[in-house]
DNA sequence: TTGACATATTCCTATATAAGCATGTAATGT
DNA sequence: ACATTACATGCTTATATAGGAATATGTCAA
């Protein structure tokens, strides 16, 4: 079997990032598609086929104006995905703390003089 | 040029539902390879082949013991996936405020007759 | 009508799966 | 050493892109 179309929820249409950007340049503004082209920097067949995804999933919502289409993020699309990550919230939040502690049980061991000598990122 | 890689990062990893299914069964407990196929219900070089993308995009860790691997999810790699969502947030909380308001006016004007007779899905 | 502009669609190709099947590898028990 | 258990990896195939180039469709203006 072949991955999933991109077409086929919510999930495998944000996978492409340049999806990714264009749903945050509509967030809030409608925008015609010449626009978008600009601020992402695509020729215009590729916007118009990935606005063509995101139109099928539900993420945008497209209105026409005389020879314009006006598209704008539909944020409700989105909600699931959110929902979805939101239920490994309090795992991350249990590792921060288990972090945390290990930190300031380092801070109290150790002398002033050891403390920030991490290494750098490299 | 192709879709990008599964492993690419974890906004591609996530796009596969059995992917997103066992990082949910692998939130906040360790499980064996064979529990995971149990549950997912693929055969073995499956499951271990998705491992293989959660692994390489940090979705998941992994701890041997004995001639078992313990896997867990990592959430702290889903956080960006949440707050990359979180940021439309307040544009689908619009949303609803519109919508309930619409809903709202409608009821005020219109007579209980005309009510609940919208077209449903052709 | 004709032309210009705005956007969508079609055709093409290199690339990447996901699942099934077979095989490789590592750890344990006897 | 050998069989067994527990996973990982390699191979094959049908399918689906994403972007580039060319073309089609739709809308307004003179």
């Amino acid at each position: 079997m072949a991955r999933a179309a991109t077409t086929s929820d919510a999930f495998n249409a944000i996978a492409e990032p340049r999806r990714r950007q264009i749903l945050t340049y509509l967030a809030g503004n409608e925008r015609q598609v010449s626009e978008i082209v600009i601020a992402v920097g695509l020729d215009q067949p590729s916007i118009s086929k990935h606005l063509g995804v995101l139109r099928e999933v539900g993420l945008v919502h497209v209105r026409r104006n005389g020879r314009h289409r006006l598209y704008r993020t539909n944020a409700e699309a989105i909600r699931p995905l959110h929902e979805w990550t939101a239920t490994f919230e309090r795992y991350w939040q249990h590792t921060l703390l288990r972090v945390k502690q290990r930190a300031e049980a380092q801070m109290g061991r150790q002398p002033e003089s050891d403390r920030n000598t991490h290494k750098e990122k490299p």
